[in-house]
DNA sequence: AATGAATGAGATTTCATTCAT
DNA sequence: CATGAATGAAATCTCATTCAT
């Protein structure tokens, strides 16, 4: 129950730190980095204000923390292909289907993340703090999109590769900000499937 | 110095509201809200800080200012169409057509306020503040479009709204955040163009 | 009385300046640097704890702008003789004598200023902040005692002023701490007009 | 694990807190006593925070032991000659030559307490803990000076006191400052060699 | 209309000290 | 004796807004 060991502090440590990340999560995406202070993350984590900087070195450090353990989640579903070994002959149509299926899986489980998420990605400011890391994955997702869609047999694989990048994109936000009329399952999952085949 | 009619005065009145707007949108748009003071605001339009109060009661009304006027352009291109004696059976694939280019060129136009406005919209608290003046707009675009699609033989006329909704989203998106691969106009226009047919 | 033109808002910043440098100077003196805060500082100058920053940047910049505003009366005394046009065969014993009468005048003029100078200088992680700015100066004024020295016939003019300066710094140290048994003014000139012969 | 002795455990707890006193030294030394935090030394020491607290009532109390540890050697060398039995007719150039040599060895071997020392002295607020306890050991100091300068036949003992200690003092703190021009030991010797006769 | 000095509430961050284990 | 998580007061600094001129 309470810490003397190493073992125990650790685990305490741990959990404390999961505690304080969940709730700057949660506050974040209410109201926002700028909008959030330290004391009202604090306050609803019923902690002492030092207490978090006992885990975190910054506000700034928190958020990047935020962010990373919500991406992580994200980018352990590309890993996998994104590795060096996997061969891009290997990327079917099958693995396309499940992974796009992941992806919007994983969104939807984590709506208060990606909200935040696209809240910061757009403030000037806060998007660089957070694509530096990420930028990487990003273009090695697209590279990756555009070969699968050559593949395929697409006469043009850069408009493909943009098109499904934007199509998801685009879903993402609209279904993110509760868009009224996107609430329908089925036709986003018509969609996504028309996306398997290359247009161009 | 000299004595001013009532016009002049009314003019210089406008000019200096409009010379603030301007300013406010460029800082705005490169801090973000929060991140912009009051102060940087009145020393880029060389004015004194006292004087922006003048002519707005306060940070928050300048910024509903400097939305309203940007949204005023983008939304003019659809009042024509969103007016109520507008018969939808006028609507042809080259109205169509016309329309995407023309929101389009607006966006690349304005690429400043249109960084801005997404910032914004994903602020939480933010949102609210935009949205409530033009959500019924929004909603009536969307109408149109799936009623577009209707008209064009499509089979599911809401399937196609909301993906040509997605691409477009998705699109501005990339454009506005100069994401990598995105900048080949061609690949952009061409996948615009195949908007014009339903898809499903 | 109240500012207006550009010419009364200069004199006016101007005053407001000097006072919190007066202040500030006060203030460090008695408490130290670490020991004062900017609310101290501002109550006891009767202004508004933003207010300060409005004229320093600040704590740190305050500081540098006491030090250098004291330092300022200081090194003007050595400027017409550390300027490279000074024919170092124009400094005679004449001059030697008043150039020390004139440093010991104004450090028992300035005796607040010299104390926190000390308690500064000796402050690990201010002394640097100090430092950078002076330390030329204070070469080329031991250099040129060296060479005074030379010429009134020392055969070994660089211990005639590594003495020199230590009787100095020894003096200046115990007059500022009022050390017990050094409140005798007229041994202090003994000992003083002492140096202006080689010892060595 | 082991049952300890009250030997054995007195003798831990002195290590520790001649560990702790050590540590602090160093830290205070190069940081100052404001910059330095409790961590800083505990983290240093390799021991845990808390823990400094079973040792030291508070960081002043810590400081207060640090000082009087480095004054206790430096008055050992003194203690001999203050003492009421010894008569000052014994105190001949011989003593007073080992004296000086004494003074400035043990001065350069703990150069890291020298500088706390001095970057405490004046420290408004500081200057009076350290001093309470050895002013009258400095007076004494500064009387036995001003005898022997008598004995040895100056006609102005009290200059020849006041220039002594001044010279010494400026020695020292431009020692410790590691003043540049300063680094020459044998002129450093040869002008304290000098001291040994009267000058007035 | 125009100025910018002034205000003061509130934000982030630090750190000596305590205390449960 | 030993640990280090936890506290909370206080420090530095920011900035929207006011107001005297």
């Amino acid at each position: 129950m309470s810490p003397k060991t190493k073992e125990q502090i650790k685990e305490v440590r741990k959990e404390k730190r999961e505690l304080i990340l969940e709730t700057a999560l949660e506050i974040f995406a209410t109201y926002g980095y700028h909008g959030t202070s330290i004391s009202m993350i604090s306050q609803h984590a019923g902690i002492a204000k030092g207490l978090l900087y006992n885990y975190f070195e910054s506000k700034e450090e928190l958020l990047k923390a935020v962010i990373n353990s919500g991406f992580k989640d994200f980018f352990d579903v590309f890993s996998p292909i994104l590795d060096k070994n996997f061969s891009e002959k290997m990327f079917t149509t099958e693995h396309f289907r499940k992974l796009i299926k992941k992806v919007f899986k994983i969104m939807q489980d984590n709506i208060h993340f990606w909200r935040l998420y696209f809240a910061l990605a757009f403030q000037p400011g806060v998007a660089e703090i957070i694509y530096q890391d990420y930028k990487g994955m990003m273009i090695s997702q697209f590279d990756l999109l555009e070969k699968y869609y050559k593949k395929q047999g697409s006469k043009n694989s850069r408009a493909d590769a943009i098109h499904a990048n934007s199509v998801m994109d685009g879903l993402m936000i609209n279904i993110i900000q509760s868009t009224p009329n996107f609430d329908d399952k089925n036709i986003i999952n018509k969609i996504l499937k028309q996306l398997e085949k290359p247009m161009y």
